[in-house]
DNA sequence: AAATACTGAACAAAATGTTGACAAAATCAA
DNA sequence: TTGATTTTGTCAACATTTTGTTCAGTATTT
């Protein structure tokens, strides 16, 4: 792994002030200071002026005490652990509570969920994608998605289908959403490069479906190094795509109720072709109509994203 | 294919006004030269007769140390640094992790053009939106749309026409352009602004299109407050959404030819129904069918990108 | 002559620091 | 379980620093 030596030098000088701090890791600069009062855990150099400057590795440390806190440790407990000791813990920790997370409060989520909406009625975007950040900081990505995301998006399509808001209301939350999640795709993707290849497209006459996004997101979480290649792609070039990339597996979303018949014909020919012929995942809305295919080819269906999450995780453990 | 060579000659020499530079910037003149007084932070050359001239160099550089500072950065903290510092400072501050990005100091822009149609070859989307944010780092956002991402668009069309490279490669290619335009517009849109609405839509049987997300682009930069709504949007929609969120500019995409009766009677109707009945933009390929109807409404056909920014930068300046 | 730009000073708003208090949540003892 | 105790996030009050904005007086451009 090669870094430039001019980062190095930068990395380690005190810069960022408690604002910044607060911005990355998500701690308020109040709790950052009385971490500092009460248990030392941070001691930021300070410049002439008395303002508290922190390291790129302050920042990390942080990061890592709010992912223990998450995971349940109490910070009078772990503040002044060195950061390798630390970040033993919180590996731990996360592998014992992967599911049973705790949600933040539930009164501010529901603001923001509120917000959201109104931000919607009014096609504010900039309160819009306010909201949406706020959200994300707030809860975990998977959260997010699940608890927020989900809700949000149906209750729009609701909402329009009902007739109490229009079409371009619609179109422009939906616009905004996928902005939002193309914005977190980007920051997993960074994270971890070498991770097994995941294919995410659908067959022709598929439509693109922001659920299918939120599928990206969840699969880049894990670990996967997904490529997208959209809706309605044939599927010849499929599997020329998942070759091509060496994919280890492929999501394919059903969303539409058209030509089931073909697309059934279609998977299984991708199933027959494939060079990796092992894993294939069905998402979506219409997946139901696809049980009898994905017996007959041991394609995995995965109806929400919550097992669907479940799903790559196993396979993610069986290809590592 | 074009290589952007005429960038030195021009954008080194000094020639912006403070008062263009303000409106290129968001940043007001006031704050500019306090900028200049306290911290150092561009010191322009001046005329004969003392009046100070930027160069496109000094715009970019104001444009990140204002990105920084949305991120929570102090100007006297970083109004001395120097553009590759302050790059990797607001990268770090943007993605919110250390991303794994090359310095846009080594390599030329044609290298750069170089990696990004390999990266669409061998369908890596690391490698292409790495490429591509550093185009972004090396040339100023108009020049590299201008110069970069519509020859790479084109270029990849092309190549698709010509069978040289598959359906999926260009599909592939176009999603991370598309993300990577959306991250642009993200950076560009800051906290505060108040600048003059503008609705970006495309009528009924119109396509999504790259080159209408670079329209969006361009008119953030000049300071516009854009509201997106997609393609395919019914007339009476875009009515209704302009008139809701008040804009006072209406850009309306035609790259589609079809329908082109239809769509000439829909444009005369926004234009009768909308309450801000001045300013109606038209952009894309297929505008030149249009040129009547942009005489009968007193429209106006903006059929590039360039001319596109000036009209947009001249309705700016009669707005405010 | 009106509009714009320059300089320097002064002012107002925002951010940060310190200290202390408070209440919700977690923990513990009975 | 209940009630006391501890932990911990949040906030208020007030001082200091930083930074955007305004104003006055003068010069340049159109």
């Amino acid at each position: 792994m090669k870094v430039p030596q001019l980062k190095d030098n930068l990395s380690k000088k005190p810069r960022h002030l408690i604002q910044v701090v607060g911005r990355r890791t998500g701690i308020s600069s109040d709790v950052i200071r009385a971490w500092e009062r009460r248990y030392g855990a941070i001691v930021s150099e300070r410049t002439d002026t008395n303002r508290r400057l922190y390291t790129d590795a302050d920042i990390e440390k942080l990061t890592l005490l709010k992912r223990a806190i998450n995971a349940g440790r109490r910070i009078g407990d772990i503040a002044n652990l060195s950061y390798d000791d630390l970040f033993e813990l919180v590996m731990g920790d996360e592998l014992n509570t992967a599911k049973s997370y705790k949600r933040p409060s539930t009164g501010t989520v529901m603001e923001l969920f509120d917000e959201a909406t109104n931000a919607v009625y009014e096609m504010d975007s900039s309160r819009l994608e306010i909201a949406l950040s706020n959200a994300v900081a707030m809860l975990s990505t998977t959260d997010f998605m699940l608890e927020f995301l989900k809700p949000l998006h149906s209750h729009i399509n609701d909402e329009c289908a009902r007739g109490s808001i229009r079409f371009v209301q619609e179109r422009f939350a939906k616009l905004c959403i996928r902005n939002c999640l193309a914005n977190l795709s980007v920051n997993f993707r960074s994270a971890k490069d070498d991770g097994p290849k995941l294919l995410i497209g659908s067959l022709t006459s598929e439509f693109e479906n922001l659920d299918t996004i939120m599928h990206i997101i969840v699969a880049q979480n894990i670990g996967w190094d997904v490529t997208y290649v959209g809706n309605g792609v044939p599927h010849d070039e499929l599997i020329f795509m998942a070759n091509k990339i060496k994919a280890r597996a492929m999501v394919i979303a059903l969303n539409h109720a058209r030509d089931i018949a073909r697309k059934t014909h279609e998977i299984k020919t991708i199933k027959e072709t494939a060079e990796q012929k092992d894993n294939i995942v069905l998402i979506g809305k219409e997946t139901s109509n696809y049980r009898q295919l994905a017996d007959d080819v041991k394609a995995i269906i995965s109806s929400d994203l919550s097992s669907f999450r479940l799903t790559m995780e196993r396979l993610y453990g069986l290809i590592r």
